[in-house]
DNA sequence: GATGAATGAGCTTTCATTCAT
DNA sequence: CATGAATGAAAGCTCATTCAT
């Protein structure tokens, strides 16, 4: 009834985590200004004091996604190896990501299908993506970035399909595979091929 | 004005193949009983009868286009060899894919947004991956189909991504090192190493 | 509550009656779907089955009140003269419509707002000008009709803005002045200047 | 991105002017505090400081508008007749209204429709067709000025709404006849009826 | 069987206005 | 004095679905 809130800080982040937690749940269709208004308990009428329109919304939803995944992303690759093969971190990403509860598969599928049709969001992919690349050459070289990127997209995606369970050893079979053992970190010794 | 379209053989075919071009251009949310209507030139009113509701409809246009990308991809697969590496089938598949306008890759990108979140499309997407790593089969051992399967998704969808050139050597470099040159079909004659 | 009203004769014509008052008592801007749908007595959810637009449902009452106009226009100027003077007529179109309670005016005033910026106000104007000057040239000759036109346009007009009493012989002795007492119809007798 | 603007004089004048600009674009409608602060360049925030409603803006751009308009009528009929005929300055005057790019006349008919429902409006026009008589008293009786306005007002509207050439001639031959040749200016020399 | 008419629910967006600073 | 932040109210419009014919 009476709620004065002059002052809202992290208004602006609460709202985007609706917006995500919305999509996750009904699709990019689901959060619309109503249903985030209600889920981050801020009245619908300052929406679009935020957001001018819904698009900017979601674009705006979609870039703190990306942030927070790539974040966790680079948490993994950022780790010192200790000697161990670095193919092996991912394979834990495919995994993690393979097994999750899929809130950041369902979220990425619904980015990918806005992307493909509209400018915007494939900035934002591609952004990501150069992100996810820069990691992946602290192990890898430059060359093999766009490749693993793809098979964990394949991977991960096709888990979240399929009825079968996730077979980890096929998935370090295919990434032991598909980059060369000499492809080691340019800081790291090779070790003796750990696991 | 007049149009009486007592019989209207083809109608059901016309309407989802609208659904599949309104999808195309605005994503699922573009395709209404309306939008569908005007496209297909059906009246409003008989919408409901052909397809009860609006999801039954875009269930019934998706498993058309399984058919028709089913369709295109085993095309592709059961053309013999003649003493090709079959990986090379492989390659051209996804090379086919990544360069061509879209449609396809629009229209899954949006099958896979509906899919992760709804069972009936998961299904699906499972009878067709079936029916694509049966077609594998032809060519590669079982476990093989997954991680084919899963790379082509993967480099495909990038490619509509990215703004680089697509990059055919690095797809037949990828598909050559994750393929076993051993686990050649068997019929045919495993060949010198063709390409 | 429970109002199936499956079959509603008249309901167009309501609709637009309802949007001539609202936008008498409030101006254009006045007749929103939901004034006019609840004053009616239509759903909110209907109006745009017969009106697409808003503006299609304003064209359509400013259409209606042209109608009625020249119905009341054309009733006055058809009546036999019986040797009046053919220019008393026109003092009565003013006088009665400078002196009415305005519902007219207040309509004509809206409807001017909106055609000296929009196309089809405008035509909609032009066409019933040009039904008035048709029912003006029964009496008086086709170069006078535009002339008389703008003057009752002019004094209606004025009379609802000014505090001055109405002076009807003032706008008698206008008329008289502005039309050539020769300009007889082609069938009455001139009369000796009756009144 | 930085603009202090301590003091800035000339505002009012602007906000009024951006005012004035958006109804003759897109009717009073169009002249929201939001659409004016951006056309004139001032903070939203501090529209309601200049003018606490929307109205209040709206009264005071047509007395603007009212003002200036004025000035322009005033200008004309000011000038000294040197024998011309003074009737001559009324054709002018419709004329030069009737044929200009017509800012003004879709001001005038938004004006219009305002005042035949609102008092304050209706107010505004009649001190300002007082000044116009004032004005027109100079050269014809008093008697004379109420026609002379409404046969005015009524020909520059309709020339605003009719396809057909405005017709210089038919303007003039109303005016003289509406007007007797003896109503001269209480200064002015008769003349020889000059044209 | 096929469809025109109809509608309840909900959507995005605009807006005048308030008020703490 | 001036203004950025905010919001309740309402606007135009879309839509899936129903149903009498």
């Amino acid at each position: 009834m009476n709620r004065p809130r002059r002052t809202d800080p992290g208004r602006r982040e609460r709202i985007l985590d609706a917006v995500l937690d919305l999509i996750a749940r009904d699709g990019s269709a689901g959060a619309t200004y109503r249903s985030v208004a209600e889920a981050s308990d801020v009245p619908m009428g300052s929406m679009t004091y935020h957001f001018p329109t819904r698009d900017d919304m979601l674009l705006a939803a979609f870039e703190r996604l990306a942030d927070q995944m790539h974040g966790r992303f680079d948490e993994i690759m950022a780790e010192p190896l200790d000697g161990e093969d670095p193919r092996e971190r991912v394979v834990q990403l495919i995994v993690t990501q393979g097994a999750g509860y899929g809130r950041d598969m369902v979220l990425s599928a619904e980015l990918y299908a806005l992307a493909v049709r509209d400018e915007r969001y494939r900035v934002l992919i591609q952004s990501w993506m150069e992100r996810s690349r820069a990691s992946l050459r602290r192990h890898f070289p430059a060359e093999a970035a766009p490749v693993i990127d793809a098979l964990q997209e394949g991977l991960v995606l096709h888990s979240h399909i399929s009825t079968e369970p996730f077979d980890v050893d096929r998935v370090r079979g295919a990434v032991y595979r598909l980059i060369e053992p000499t492809a080691v970190s340019h800081a790291e010794v090779p070790a003796e091929e750990a696991r």
